[in-house]
DNA sequence: TTTTACTTTCAATAATTATTGAAAGTTATA
DNA sequence: TATAACTTTCAATAATTATTGAAAGTAAAA
């Protein structure tokens, strides 16, 4: 296959999946472009490539920075920032399960706890209440210990975890 | 807590988590509406309890149902319809862990496969790409076999993981 | 067969989310 | 300090996604 082709195929794929995961498309399409690239990419390089504005890719851009999965590259004699994708999967997938854990998993943890006191309801109800909201809350405590191996873990990990 | 509010809270929270996980909020708060009660509910029941249309309940009904998350229930010498859900959160998740890997993964794999060979660009872009796509290929397929282990997992599973 | 009790569909509309582009802000250089 | 080279913000707009509600569809009961 073509390599323009391919590269375009890539891009449009990582939108759709980002899409389906929460993640709006265009900022999943600077990543995939900057995991293919060799080189950091400039605001501008990043506009023309994916056509869209200069606010679009600002914002998609910080954005990134937020999540630590790019990181800003300064060229020495320039004074326009390049931007560049952390390029080891492995430790991708580390930070994103980092942020993805602070953000979401923790916050229903919290509400969860707040949920073990009910009253004032049939007591069929609040037994089902209890039940459901019990069940999550060891559910959710051991996902995120399973999120905190794998946030701390090397590659050796997957071996372990296959056998 | 008040039992009412305790509940309303647990279903915000659902679809606002649902939301980030690209999943409709409704469709969510149904879905935590039915983990929490202790009898099947009519489609009646569910557009009163969270005020919402016909059609909009009829619709995220049919999703959760092709997920494979709620299920209905058929009352003796009734003519509606009843829903209920898997109120087993370790089958819940089992079962939206093996509905997400096909819809998302799998198909990311079969991307990446067809992009094994490419051509037409300079050497080390081609390098690059070539780098990323392997290394991808590498964390899906590894992803995909823990996703198989956690389907198949019965809840000892989590005890060896966390050792 | 007709009526009744439901479920499903879908075009119109509303709500939400993403994008633009120009103006304001910032910082390095002349 | 003034200008130039850039980045950031944000109100307006576009695009997408969700929701409504009424009409059409279906099947059990009369």
């Amino acid at each position: 296959m073509q390599y323009a082709d391919a590269k375009y195929r890539f891009i449009q794929a990582w939108g759709t999946l980002g899409s389906s995961w929460g993640i709006n498309r265009t900022m999943a399409q600077i990543h995939a472009l900057l995991l293919l690239s060799p080189d950091a990419l400039s605001t501008e390089e990043i506009m023309e490539e994916l056509s869209i504005s200069r606010g679009n890719a600002n914002m998609n851009l910080r954005t990134l920075l937020d999540w630590g999965i790019i990181r800003k590259e300064l060229i020495p004699g320039e004074r326009k920032e390049y931007f560049i994708s952390e390029k080891d999967i492995w430790a991708l997938a580390r930070q994103v399960a980092r942020e993805r854990k602070r953000r979401e998993l923790e916050p229903v943890q919290q509400l969860l706890r707040q949920l073990e006191e009910v009253e004032g309801a049939p007591e069929k109800d609040l037994r089902e209440f209890e039940q459901v909201t019990k069940d999550l809350r060891d559910f959710t405590g051991k996902a995120s210990s399973m999120l905190d191996k794998f946030i701390q873990s090397d590659s050796s990990w997957w071996l372990k975890l296959l056998k």
